[in-house]
DNA sequence: TGCATATACTGAACACTGTTTAGTATGTTT
DNA sequence: AAACATACTAAACAGTGTTCAGTATATGCA
């Protein structure tokens, strides 16, 4: 029955081409302003046809921002671990600051933009993103364990982590900074300094 | 010359009128889902008149994150302030975060939106917001100058705080916490104690 | 092989959106 | 009363997400 694979491959070969010619727009001209016609029309089908492998725009969002953690952890993953907890959790709070620098308009997909809801409701969970606090989660337990950093509570402290990082970057994204007059280096420098003065400040 | 400032009064009037209406549909059903067709339905003039008002959606939403502001800082000043510049701190994060739980469909207006950029680049500066960040630079310089916070530089600390904040609200709003299951008064909670749990560790 | 059926795709439409423009009343000034 | 300015709107333009009837091709069966 190779027959059906085949369909079956090629359904799947047809959803990675939507979402390759989507995210490629996403990021360069944003999510609201890419529209389902001009998605169509990079890879030459109907705007019709896209609506026969995904049910709304929202559901191809979500497979969007799929593919952009996956780029995400790659990214990440080019950092070799180290057996220090701490300096695990340093390096995590790095990558994730980086990443937001260097990607705004993917970070913007996964963290900022109002997230698929329906689509979260249908599937019940939303496991986009989900393993990847759990990287952080595992780590910050190692620093508590071993007495590294002030927080008692993982969850607590994994969350404000987090918090933090997605403080910094997303106001920088969403151009809060705009008070104070400086270059793009200037703020990511900024950026960077105060990801780095939080974790010295949560040290033992 | 009565007759002129009647105008002006009456342009401002109207101004205000749409401002009302655009800020509770905004808050009702979001800004992109709020059409400039509904909004002027809900006043009573034809979609063109809006336009002799606002250039602009963008040019409203300006408008209307000001007075977001003003309602901020309406919440903010329902407090007591305190001569003690840590109590000060302590309240202005407490009323911030308090702000986004109570009211996440304002606190993602003035913050997690797009902002009206064209707008910004015309009046050059981005005062919406500005007053806010000062009342806590201001704040947290005191705190510096009589040692009680292990920040040294008040720029860096004013903005670790604020981030500190916002993300914390701002991945509860869009929904970033759906991993964990908890009700809607546990996730508060959580946000709370995270964000008072910051204060005590960056207190000397 | 020929025929019925299932699959993949599309053109055209529907109901919306932000925005512009030409035209019409109304109010003000001379 | 005539000339002008102001306030407003109907209608249109170009775009959006989405649906549906219809077509053309590929598949399964006789």
């Amino acid at each position: 029955m190779g027959i059906l694979e085949r369909k079956e491959r090629e359904k799947q070969e047809m959803r990675d081409n939507i979402i390759a010619a989507a995210i490629t727009m996403f990021t360069e001209d944003g999510y609201e302003k890419t529209s389902i016609r001009k998605i169509a029309e990079k890879i030459e089908y109907s705007p019709a046809t896209i609506y026969l492998y995904y049910k709304d725009k929202d559901e191809l969002l979500y497979d969007v921002q799929h593919e952009a953690f996956d780029r995400m952890a790659i990214e990440f993953r080019k950092q070799p671990a180290s057996t220090d907890p701490i300096k695990r959790l340093e390096h995590i709070m790095e990558n994730y600051i980086e990443f937001g620098i260097k990607e705004p308009a993917l970070y913007d997909l996964m963290f900022i933009i109002r997230s698929p809801m329906n689509v979260v409701e249908e599937k019940h969970t939303w496991t986009n993103g989900d393993d990847a606090f759990g990287v952080l989660f595992q780590c910050v337990t190692e620093c508590i364990e071993q007495g590294l950093i002030r927080y008692k509570d993982p969850m607590q402290a994994s969350l404000s982590i987090w918090a933090m990082g997605h403080g910094l970057v997303s106001l920088d994204i969403r151009c809060r900074y705009k008070i104070f007059e400086l270059t793009e280096e200037e703020k990511a420098t900024m950026i960077r300094n105060a990801a780095h003065q939080f974790l010295e400040l949560i040290k033992t």
